[in-house]
DNA sequence: CGTTTTTAATTGACTCGTCAATCAACAAAA
DNA sequence: TTTTGTTGATTGACGAGTCAATTAAAAACG
């Protein structure tokens, strides 16, 4: 039973953060549209933020998986770039339970160390995943067109998600991609230090 | 009285916000650090909410009014266009009460909507800012470069913030910078569509 | 100028609601 | 009968918003 009602407060966790849009939500809400009584959510996850820590968890993990199956599908550092770009603007990304889950993932940030440990270590894999995969296209200056193509991931991401009504699907993309063409067409004209 | 006091509570709600992190801080607690009990907060303000709002909308006026301080300092299309960059990057946006009205202000602008209004009016402004001063350099690629610009300018911001300690100064200024390079150098080169 | 009336500022005490967390008790499987 | 799953009821604390009552300032009046 306990994983089946794990699983089940983890959903429940993160639908009613997205309805709710914040953090704000009750220990009774969430055990109700899980199907329980909020008591049995206290047996099971100890307390309020620890649920919501599994929620956190939970979504982030779902985003790995998104970028981890992109990569395994291309051939080549260009088209692997090209697939981790593309894994950010998923369509999946921007359903309003995972705005929010990110959006209060990065106010939690702030305050919970394992929340900032948590969000770092993606932050530090999509650095790295970049960096692996542009430095046979860019060399050397792959780490600072990292930094460059997974801010602007990171803010146009923003931008969309907090622009209703005008999502027109895949311009983020392209506009990365246009970087990306900025960064790969420029390699080698001027390399002073 | 009464713009002394409402003042002072604006700026009380800023520190507190800033503190906590989040948006879950008592009006109690609030009047409290702004000298005063916890019923005149409410007699001013009329709700926990307006006061919010109060707070959010004086943090971006004073961002805007750096902008435009920013802005009459420079002369030149290219220097404005820096200008508007280093402005963003400026170390009074990353004071922690500063930062958190930021992120908080997201989280608010999925769900209230007078939040996404004040939001997308300086989205905007910075939008409309950059395209103005970029259009006399690199013409009708204005658009798009100023939205590469803006997005990177937000993305790295968001990662600044919420990396401690490792904030050392400029680095996203400079990152940017090498993006305006970009859009510059790269202007006619393949004007195709 | 002194007195009365009106208005603004201010608060302590209170209401009403909510919520996280606990626990004792009940059910059901092993 | 021991372990696991489950809940209703309860507790203790807290918080937003209201209100009647108090003081202080200002205006009107004679």
């Amino acid at each position: 039973m306990e994983p089946i009602r794990r699983a089940a407060l983890v959903k429940a966790t993160i639908d009613e953060i997205g309805q709710a849009g914040s953090l704000d939500v009750t220990v009774a809400q969430i055990a109700r549209r899980a199907g329980m009584s909020s008591a049995l959510a206290h047996h099971y996850f100890g307390g309020k933020d620890q649920i919501f820590l599994a929620a956190m968890r939970h979504t982030l993990s779902l985003y790995g998986a998104e970028v981890r199956g992109a990569l395994a599908m291309a051939r080549g550092p260009r088209a692997r770039t090209e697939a981790i770009i593309r894994a950010g603007f998923n369509r999946s990304n921007f359903r309003s339970d995972v705005i929010a889950a990110w959006l209060n993932f990065y106010v939690l940030a702030q305050s919970d160390d394992q929340a900032r440990r948590l969000l770092s270590v993606y932050q530090r894999r999509l650095h790295s995943n970049l960096v692996f995969n542009l430095k046979p296209l860019i060399g050397p200056r792959a780490g600072e067109a990292a930094v460059r193509i997974a801010g602007l991931i990171d803010g146009l991401y923003l931008r969309e998600a907090l622009t209703r009504g005008a999502s027109l699907g895949d311009e983020p993309t392209r506009q990365v991609l246009t970087l990306l063409d900025h960064e790969l067409k420029s390699f080698g004209k001027d390399t002073a230090t």
